[in-house]
DNA sequence: ACTGTTATGTAATCTGGCGTACATACCGCC
DNA sequence: GGCGGTATGTACGCCAGATTACATAACAGT
């Protein structure tokens, strides 16, 4: 248990004062979450809790032709899933792995027991689960009334902020399945941005050049978003 | 304090035991909501929590030109805001009264006491604010991928299951606002539902006419919602 | 009943992203 | 080093909804 994929490297875990929380944090175990990886579907149950270091979780409504959109974008700044302690027990939503890496996970049970107890973990989670109500509702916005180009923009960004490498593994497909839009205009977007020199990328790769550009195109849904998470767990 | 008007007729007022929450259920206050009122906007900080009986509230990210976007809607099955508890604090939206009428309005320290005391009140609340989750994701979703029509029906029937009357008072105007569309679009749709015998409206009034036929017009989206309201506090 | 305001109706043109159908290029694997 | 699967590139027609610009009609107040 490294410095770099500690526990601790995850920003809610982080908050945790050791002595209150010692039971929940010993109980946490490291895994590997490969890319792709359904950690859960509509007809499950929650076992279990992921508390992301260095991969990304997507939570999306499956529609079916394969598109779908996303809901919410969870990394090393959160949790999945709300619903654990909320109600502890279902969501309508698919949870799979976008970046492949490191996460903690927790049993639902020991969460949901640490969780009614009150204290610090409680007011921790809540903050939280204002936070990402935030940006479920900031990412409805901007899939509304914003360009694509935007919407990509605010997608680069959350996925940067959660991906400490900058180096974002994933293909265009991924993206258009995030955005719930078709891959070939994707592949016009990313050229475009390739263009102006704000990305890189090769094939199931994209890399940032350029961030305060892709921060200036994009809308202010990644301020609001951004703000609330600072002001609530920063 | 009638039966048509009483606090218990908000859901989930209705749902806490009396003993435990008596100090709460006689703290609330009676208030009448006109329409367009703001109840909330970013910069302020919230000082109450309300519990609408036969009004409804509409939460929504202001934009520049007077468009924006509705993220939920709340009535008579639960309250404004989360973030009362949650953080008990601000969030950068903004509440409007949707369908004017009567709603229950509680001190938010208040609220926020009795919530710290974990017990059932709180149990409730944070169910509530799972099922609110829902419906602003499945809005989400709509807005992103389904028809104008649809989402035009999804609004409808949430409106109609919070409007006791079902006699709904808005006008287009304000169906474009909650939708972030054109008025005009809105007219459109609403002469196309009217041929089609699924509603009638004249100046600034709507009536559901064939409720199932408008179900049958919208997406699963509505089926999503009120499922998991009903699973979690029905 | 008249008037002013606000709500609703209609129409012409434009555009971003969809659907569909391919062509090409990358990269891992044998 | 070639092969095959997958990722990316490009093109054309199409359509829902945006933009703009008015026309009409319902209600509220005097």
């Amino acid at each position: 248990m490294n410095m770099r994929t500690g526990p601790r490297q995850n920003h809610l875990l982080a908050l945790l004062p050791e002595g209150e929380c010692g039971h929940l944090l010993s109980a946490l175990e490291p895994i590997e979450l490969g890319g792709g990886e359904i950690l859960f579907e509509p007809s499950q149950k929650l076992r279990h809790a992921y508390f992301p270091v260095d991969s990304t979780i997507s939570l999306y409504y499956p529609v079916d032709h394969g598109m779908s959109a996303e809901i919410a974008l969870i990394g090393n700044d959160g949790m999945f899933s709300i619903a654990s302690f909320l109600d502890g027990g279902v969501l309508p939503y698919v949870a799979a792995v976008e970046t492949a890496g490191q996460a903690y996970r927790l049993d639902a049970r020991i969460l949901r027991e640490e969780f009614d107890r009150g204290g610090e973990l409680q007011h921790i989670l809540l903050l939280y689960a204002q936070a990402l109500f935030t940006q479920t509702a900031q990412i409805s916005i901007c899939g509304r009334g914003h360009s694509l180009r935007q919407q990509f923009c605010l997608h680069l960004l959350l996925l940067h902020d959660r991906s400490p490498s900058g180096r974002l593994v994933l293909t265009q497909q991924a993206v258009a399945h995030m955005l719930g839009v078709r891959r070939e205009s994707v592949t016009k977007i990313s050229g475009e941005l390739r263009r102006d020199g704000l990305i890189d990328y090769r094939r199931g790769h994209i890399a940032i050049l350029d961030r305060p550009g892709i921060e200036q195109e994009c809308c202010e849904c990644y301020g609001v978003v951004r703000q609330e998470f600072r002001r609530l767990l920063g």
